[in-house]
This record gives C-alpha cells, structure tokens and sequence, in this order.
DNA sequence: GTTCAATACGTGTATATACACGTATTGGGC
DNA sequence: GCCCAATACGTGTATATACACGTATTGAAC
C-alpha cells in the first residue's frame, strides 16, 4: 500500500495539517518530547511571559495552553509567579527546565539543520515568513472593512 | 493582552504548527464540522479507498485514522466494504455521506475562496504546492543516500 | 502443507486541541 | 463606595493525535 507520489490536496487547511502531521513526527523523533512542549521550553528560556501573552503569540487555545503548562509545571520545568494583576500568571524556566532545554536544545538544532539542508536555505526562510503571514491572515478579523493580508514590509521580530 | 504584530518562530516545525492551528480554526468555524472529517469525506467522494491507502496519502497515523473513520461509520456517513484480501477495509460514502458533503461543500469553497483572495491568487497556490513539498520532503526516508528533497518537475496530480 | 515474516487493522493509554461554561480580578461609570 | 462589563484563568467534555502492543490474513520459502 505504498504512495508513490503525494498529491496535492485542493484544500489549503488540509494542505496545512498533513504537512503538520509530517514535519511534527520527524522532530518529535530528534527531540524526543512534544513539538508543544519544547515549544513552550524554548519560548520561556527567551522570556518570561504571561499566559495570554503566549497563547496570542503561538495561537494556541487558552484553555488548551492552561493543560500543557501545568503539565510542564507538574515536571518541575516552569514556574508561575502572580503579576501585580492578581488575575495573570507569569511563567519563567525553573533551574531544571534550564537544564531539560540545554539537553534538547542540540536535538532540536541537528533537526532543524537537516530539515533545512534537504529544502534548502532560500525555501526555508520564505516558508518560515510565508507561514508566518498565513497564520497572521488567518486571524484578520472578518470585518476589517479589508478582506485582503498584506505582508509587512519590514520582517517581523523572530523568536 | 493583545499581540500587535506576530513574531516569526524560529523553528520550522512550531511555525507550521501555529499557522494550521490559526487556519483549522478559520475553516472550522466556516464548515460546521471538524477539518480531519470535512477531509476523509472530500476524499472519499472523489474515490473509494483502501484504509492504509487513506493513511499514507493524508499522512495521518493509522490508528488515528481507525478511530476517525469508526466515528464517521457510526454517524452512517461512511461504509466499509472487504476487500478480496481480507485484511483490507475499503471505505466509501453512503448516501447520506453524499448529502452531508454536498451541505458542506459551498461552505468548503466559501472558505477556500475567502481565505485565497485575502491571501492572492498566487501565493496560494505557491504555497500549496510548497505544502505538498514539504510533506513529502518530511517523510523522505534519511538512509536513501540523499539527504536533500528535490521537488517533482511536473506537478503531482491534486485531489 | 507448514512455517514465518510482512501486512492490515484494532485497543489501551497519554497528550494536544478547543468549545461551553464557571470563577476571580480589574477598572471605569455612577 | 457600588455596579458591571471586560479580562485572565480554570474545568468538564469531546475529538485528534500517536505510541506500544495485540490479532488476523497473506504470501513466499521450505
């Protein structure tokens, strides 16, 4: 039962989700944890952050990001301390999650060159963007008077 | 907590997981239903298929597909049909899988539509072409000698 | 025909995802 | 100060995802 060649699907989000699956489970194999936790990991190891200050940046769901940090939390990875606003929660790297993200961090890198070597460095940065413009696109707001994304000029800031 | 501008990411894997994250999202609230169903349904209206033949081409895990058709079999949307090897489950629509696609088919194209003028004609169809690509590159075998993805000269047939 | 590795599929379990709904805090209008 | 909408976060539930492991069938070697 084996595919010769992949088709292209007409659907772009089926597009978006199968080469999701595909690129996830080779980085999950060189990680060897979940792409949303090292994700999570490695977002934190650049800046402490409020959980809705992550949620909006990785467009993930709140309540689905509530999970995934008390899991980390749990493994003693992260740590949340209470913002002057007693509502929010600021989550930093414990000293064991500093060192869980130095041991993955080389994993991730081997991964990331090899990934990057087989398409290349020119389509590499282009899909970076490109997926970057997409997922700003698809949360324009409807009613924007505008229907139409337009990419910005300047490249954004990269984490 | 707003995000004014979203941040590129430096790793290729959470990129694409945001943007499939933010366009599921999108499509979904447009189609009423999940993406993976609205998917196995579009495909298995254009052909009946073997179940491992459906895994491979979608890239899905197989034993997520097993839970996900079992689902769309108990809703009466699809059938299962033996195959002359015995293993085989091959899958098709029943009638009333047909009705249900065709309700949810102007809302499919009303999206697609939506979301590829918002994007441009162009860079759409780039990037699923690119999409396509990467999947492909993703599941490349890295014994096969080389380890670098060179995309098909003429473009793979799309379902 | 018998044996056995490969193939096609299912089940147990765990994380990821996200909707509906609920709680606590904040800040502005009065 | 009081009220209340907005904000930040959590819980119950359901699907999606995928690994480890198990069962049935096939086909080829002998």
């Amino acid at each position: 039962m084996q595919v010769e060649i992949l088709p292209q699907l007409a659907c772009l989000c089926a597009s978006l989700n199968r080469a999701t699956r595909s690129v996830t489970h080779l980085y999950e194999r060189a990680l060897e944890t979940s792409v949303p936790r090292f994700t999570l990991l490695y977002l934190l190891g650049q800046q402490s952050m409020v959980q809705a200050q992550i949620a909006e940046l990785l467009t993930i769901d709140r309540t689905t990001l509530t999970r995934t940090l008390a899991s980390l939390e749990r493994q003693g990875l992260i740590r949340a301390a209470p913002g002057k606003d007693k509502r929010e929660r600021r989550w930093s790297l414990t000293s064991d999650g500093r060192k869980a993200l130095a041991r993955i961090l080389p994993k991730w890198e081997k991964a990331q060159a090899r990934f990057r070597k087989r398409l290349g460095a020119e389509r590499w940065e282009v899909l970076i963007a490109e997926l970057t413009n997409v997922a700003a696109a698809a949360r324009m707001r409807a009613t924007d008077g505008v229907d139409r994304f337009r990419p910005r000029k300047t490249a954004p800031p990269r984490l």
